[in-house]
Parts: C-alpha cells; structure tokens; sequence
DNA sequence: ATTCTAAACTAATAGTATTAGTTTGTCAAT
DNA sequence: ATTGACAAACTAATACTATTAGTTTAGAAT
C-alpha cells in the first residue's frame, strides 16, 4: 500500500491543523480523518501522539528562530533587542497554535528539543555579548527579556490586557523598553566597577 | 443515600488532589474514586468537568489573593511591589498545581471568574496609585509588572532557567526590579512634564 | 407508615490513545 | 513472469476520558 504518508507530511498536516488556534491538542483520531487514514495507520510512521507533538514544536521552533533572525539582521543592542521582541510577538500573533508547542519543547527528554530551545534564545546572547555584560548578568537579564516577551503574550492570549483605555501594543513595547532601559544601566555600572 | 458529598467538599478534593502537581489535569473518574463514589454521581453536584476546573480557579485565586494581601499590608510603592512579587512567586511555588487554574480563568465566562480576576490585579493598582501615574499609564505599568511575573514563573516551571551560573531567585529579583525602576522613571517623567 | 427528594447507582455513548495481528500493494530478485 | 519480502495500510480490541439517561435507595418530612 502506501499513500503517500511520511513522518514529514503528517507532522506537516498536525502543524497546519493548531497553526491558527490557540492551545489546541492535536488529535491523532482528527488527523488521521484529514490524512484520509485510519488512526492505527499513523503508528507506522510516528511513536504516539507525544511524538507528533514533539515534532510540531520543533518545527515551530525552526520558523520562529528564521523569522527572529532575519528581524534582527544588521542591528545591534538596543534596536535588535526591539526587533526581537517584535518578531517574537508577531510570530505567536501569526500562529499561536504553534507558539504554545514550542514553550512545551522543554518538558521532554529529547536533546534536539533542549538543542532547539537553546537556539532560540542564541541570538539573545550575541546582542548581549555587545553590552559587556559578565556571564552571568547575560544569563541573568536574557532571562528578564524572555519573561517579558513570554508572560505578556501569553497574558493576552487568556483574554487579559484587554481594557481599551491602553493600548496592548504600547503596553508590550514599554514593558521591552523597560528591559531594554535595564540591560543599559546594568552595563553601565559594571562597567564602572572596573 | 448522601455520602456527605456537596460541591465544596468536590473542589477542595479536587483542589488538593492538584495543587501539588504543575499542569496536572483534574480528571472526573481519578476525583471520584478519590471521594469512593462512581463519576456519574458527581453530576449530582457538578455541571461538568470544566465547572471543577472554575471552582478550583476561584479557589485558588481566593488563596493567592490573601497571600498577597498580606504580604504588601503596610508597605508603599518599591517594597510593596517587591513584596507581591514575592508573594505571588511563592504561591506558585508551593501550589504549582493551583496556579496552573487560575491562569486559565480567564476563558470562562463566569463573571465571578473576571472579578477574581480583577481582585488579584487590585493591590497593584493601589501600590501604582501612590506613583501619581495616568490612568494609561497604570494600565501598562500593570500588565508590564504581571507579565514579568508570570512569564519568569511560567518558564521556570517548564524547566528553563535552570544555568547553575546564575540563580534563578537573583534573575526575578533582578527582573521584578527593573520594572520598578522603571514605574519610578515612567513617574518621574510625568511629573517633571506637569 | 408513606411519600418525596436528594443523591447515589448502572448502563450506555462517544470521544481519546494505543496495541496486536492481518491484509495488501509495490518493488526487487530470480 | 512469478515469487518473496517489506512497508504501510487495515481491522479489532483495550483502556482510558467525559457525559447522559434512567433507576434505585436512603433519609427526612408529613
């Protein structure tokens, strides 16, 4: 037999089925009904649902480490830091069905997840490296940034930041600048201490 | 019959079954074999699996409501911001499972779901208060604090952060301070503009 | 004692993931 | 051309999940 599936095209197919709905399982009885095969049929190709789901955050992880890449292309500190944060922003409004596989890539074992999660964060460290932060004052506000990033958005997601009395996008991009503002002066001062 | 069942003994069974565990799902057979009596019975009391999840929400928010209360009774702006963020961190911490229901809260329609809602947001407001900020400018301070908080709780959790060249409870600290700081400028601001 | 009602029950339905075992279609070697 | 082997589909069953309908029961109120 054989109709044409693959690990690729399934995991492909699963990716489009939650790209544009918010915290959305993928269904293995669903997404053999789109493949036009029997559930059974997938556990040719892929281990279990988990697996699937695996997949999907690593392919969502590629897309949005592409995208945050090319935003911060040919800029430095403090406008890579905004371009980051923006591309971030826009890739989970694009496709939050696949942002929230991405933030679970981290609960499994799997080392190209860990390999994956790190990549994300990789260009962080570099806009860093130009602030001449110590090791662990990188690690330590590459973490700020990342909260921020990732608590507003998922805030707004579950419904919240909604009051029409401020905008939600000047509310994310003072809550980066905030960040922003605090990488500067925290540079500042241990460049003081030298 | 009456196995001194009701729907408050159900949520603190639930809500206890949960609490410990992060992300941990209430299921209706696990709680009513818990409570030694058959699912469909819990029916009587309860209008679906959902309806716990709300109650257990509430529940939790009451918690962390009163937690944080205490914490910033009698504290002022830097401290009393300080304080909650701890507070609020140390909720999490020690009901990892409880959390995880009050964040989704927000889905639901309950009315009493968005007054809860609003009632753990309220302590902020009235520490912001004594900053002398705009109304919009409250509103974005606000969803500023919480996503620092909930995006570097949110993370933690998932199993990030965990570089030994850099504490964790230094990196909130670190973070929950930048945007007091940067209440502070935004107040500063506004008040050198009168 | 009888009646009423709340709260338990059983049994069934429709979903979920998953496994074991079977069939089938295609491709390669004889 | 026929056979054999393998990959990939299948059917059927298991064990979960939530939920509904309809039935029984126990205790309280008359």
């Amino acid at each position: 037999m054989g109709k044409g599936l693959s690990r690729e095209v399934i995991v492909e197919t699963a990716a489009q089925m939650v790209r544009e709905t918010p915290f959305q399982q993928i269904s293995v009885n669903e997404l053999a009904r789109t493949l036009g095969v029997k559930p059974a049929s997938l556990y040719n190709h892929i281990a279990s649902a988990e697996d699937i789901r695996t997949e999907v955050g690593l392919y969502a992880a590629r897309k949005l480490i592409r995208e945050t890449g090319e935003a911060i292309a040919g800029k430095k500190r403090q406008d890579a830091l905004m371009a980051f944060a923006k591309a971030y922003r826009t890739f989970e409004r694009d496709n939050p069905g696949l942002y929230f596989y991405i933030i679970h890539l981290h609960d499994a074992e799997d080392s190209r997840l860990r390999e994956a999660a790190a990549a994300i964060i990789h260009p962080i460290y570099e806009i860093l490296a130009d602030y001449g932060l110590t090791q662990s004052q990188s690690h330590h506000w590459q973490r700020v940034f990342r909260s921020m990033m990732h608590g507003f958005i998922v805030q707004q997601r579950h419904g919240y930041f909604t009051n029409p009395q401020a905008d939600s996008e000047q509310s994310y991009e003072i809550g980066i600048q905030c960040v922003i503002d605090g990488i500067r002066a925290a540079a500042q001062e241990s460049e003081g201490n030298k």
